[in-house]
Formats: structure tokens, sequence, C-alpha cells
DNA sequence: ATGAAGTAGGACAAAATTAGTCCGAGATCA
DNA sequence: TGATCTCGGACTAATTTTGTCCTACTTCAT
């Protein structure tokens, strides 16, 4: 489904509002309870971001976590990673051995290439980035274009689903 | 996990050998012998993209599918669509109700800038993109870029997953 | 016209992943 | 010393993905 897991989500919300609490620190219920996220497992999953050293925990009382670092610095990969492992598109990238003769598998270059594009997107999306709304405009983006192209048949834009 | 699911990996072969087949047809069982895919399950792929009007079906003996225009015309995002349903990035975008206050979904906007960006990389990505493995090289992506931003941390360098 | 080879499509089972809970242990502060 | 917090593993439940099975219908060739 090309999603992110609620889990990648609510990280994302936790950094953010770490980035913007007043004190810079803010305690797992704390946030849970301005988002109305499930206490505990938004507690696993500022474990997780502990453990890849993007934020920093407190403990004791009137402990939380803290960003380790500049928000400009931290990237959603990133975060995306130490929530939800490896960012994978297709299943042939890890498994070498399952695909059976490399001949078979011929799409796999072209779709790596199309991984790493989206690898670098997330990567130059920022903590800051999320903090700062300001609706900047995209510009479009640059991948090994076909001169042919064109717009999709009109009958099929009107079915198009979803966002 | 941010992966296409193994279906639309499927699809993707599948339209791929299309675009490739010496009379532009092939049968299911044709393709899964081919690549070694599950034939039953590529069928309902198939049916999936024959529904969206990415392939044309042709029942019969020696029957099987074609491509239902240029493959420079079908894009990476209709297929997924097709196959996957629509393509989410947060959870937020569909069912708005579930956000009990628009103000506490503060990352909602700026998530959707990455989604939008990941679409757009998708939608220019095409069938003939994937029959020519020529090693393109890969423009970086333009998003709202933070100025401040660095590389991350060295420390963290070693222990990045995956791809 | 009859059988072989196709697709169409729904129901269903199995497997994997994600989401969420629970509990015991350790740290810090008042 | 107790309240409040993090740490981390084990565990269950829900959801999604993957894959199979079966029946119906269509086309072609003999």
């Amino acid at each position: 489904m090309l999603k992110l897991t609620k889990k990648a989500d609510y990280g994302l919300i936790a950094l953010r509002h770490l980035a913007t609490a007043p004190n810079a620190t803010a305690s797992t219920r704390e946030i849970a309870d301005a988002y109305h996220l499930p206490v505990t497992l938004l507690a696993k999953v500022m474990q997780q971001l502990a453990k890849a050293r993007i934020v920093q925990s407190l403990s004791g009382t009137n402990g939380g976590y803290r960003l380790a670092r500049a928000a400009s610095r931290i990237t959603a990969l990133e975060v995306v990673r130490a929530i939800d492992g490896p960012v994978i598109l297709t299943h042939c990238f890890t498994d070498h051995g399952t695909c059976d003769q490399s001949d078979s598998c011929t799409v796999r270059e072209p779709l790596r290439r199309v991984h790493e594009a989206i690898l670098t997107l997330l990567e130059n999306f920022t903590i800051t980035d999320l903090v700062e709304p300001v609706p900047q405009k995209l510009t479009p983006i640059s991948l090994p274009m076909n001169p042919m192209r064109q717009l999709p048949y009109p009958e099929l834009l009107h079915e198009s689903i979803g966002t």
C-alpha cells in the first residue's frame, strides 16, 4: 500500500511536539494525551527513537524525552527506519537468493531507481519541515523521463481513486 | 514499511513482460512460468489490471492479455493504485473524523507534501522505464529544503540499516 | 457441438505484519 | 520512601497480505 505505519506517524508527531515544546522536553504521557494516542504504544515508539539516538531519554520524575540534536538534522528517513526498520520497495533487494534466475527479475534495477528517489525524498525532509507549515511549492520530481509520455487517458481520470 | 506489495511487484513484472512480448500478448500461465510466480495469484492481479483498463483481456484459446495502451502511457502510480488500492501515506487523510481535533494533527499538512511528491515520482515512472534498463542518473529531488540541514551525524551512518 | 485453453470473479484459508497491552525493573526527584 | 518517569521484553489481537479453490463463461479448433 506504500504507506507509513501508524507507529511512524506517531513518531513524527512526537518529534514535532518535542521540537516545539516549551522546555524542549516532554513525557510520553504528555504527548500521548495531547494527540490522543495510545500511551503504551507511543512509549514503545519513543524507546525505539531513543535507541536510534534520535531522541534522548531523561528518567526519573519530571523526566521525558528531548531531541538528541537539532530538528533540522533529523530526517524523516531516519525516523521511519528507526521505527519500522529498513525501507524496502521491492522484495528482491534483500533476499537475492530467492529470485531463481537473475535473468527473470528484469524489473529490479529500474525499480531500485524509484526506490532511491523515494529515499532521497525522505532524507531531504526534516522535523523542521514538519514544524513550519509553510505551504511551499512542490517542484516536480526529476526521474528518467520518457519524452513520449503524456497525460493518462481521460476515461481513467474520473475513476482515479484515493489521494 | 513503505514498501510495494508483492502483487504490485507481480503486476509490474507482468506489464513489463507484455511490453516486450513478441505478439504483444501473453497468457497468465506463460508469464507466471517465466518468472516463477504463483499462477492463480497473478491471475487475480491481471484481472485487477484489466478492470482498471491498464490491460486488455482476450478470452478463449490462445487468449491472454495485452497492454491496453502504449507502455509509455502506463504509469507506476496507476498500476499500484489498481492493484493495491489508494496510496496512502498517513492515515489521517482518508478518515478525517478520527482526528479528534484538527488542532492535534499538526503534521498532516507537511506530510501531505511528501505524499504528493512520492505520487508525482510514481506518476513519472512508466512501463517503458521498466523495459529500458538505461542506468540513468538520478537527479536530486526538490522538496521544501531546509537551509540549515546538514549531513546526519557520523555515528549514525554506520548503523543505518537497509537500503 | 464438443472439448481444450483461456479469462472472470467470489469465497475462503494461511501467513505475515502491525497495533496495542501488560508487567517487572531501574532511575530520579521531592 | 514513594511517586513518576523510562527501559525492555513477552504477549495478544487486529489487520493486511498472500495464496488457493471452485464455478461460470468465452473462444477457438477439430
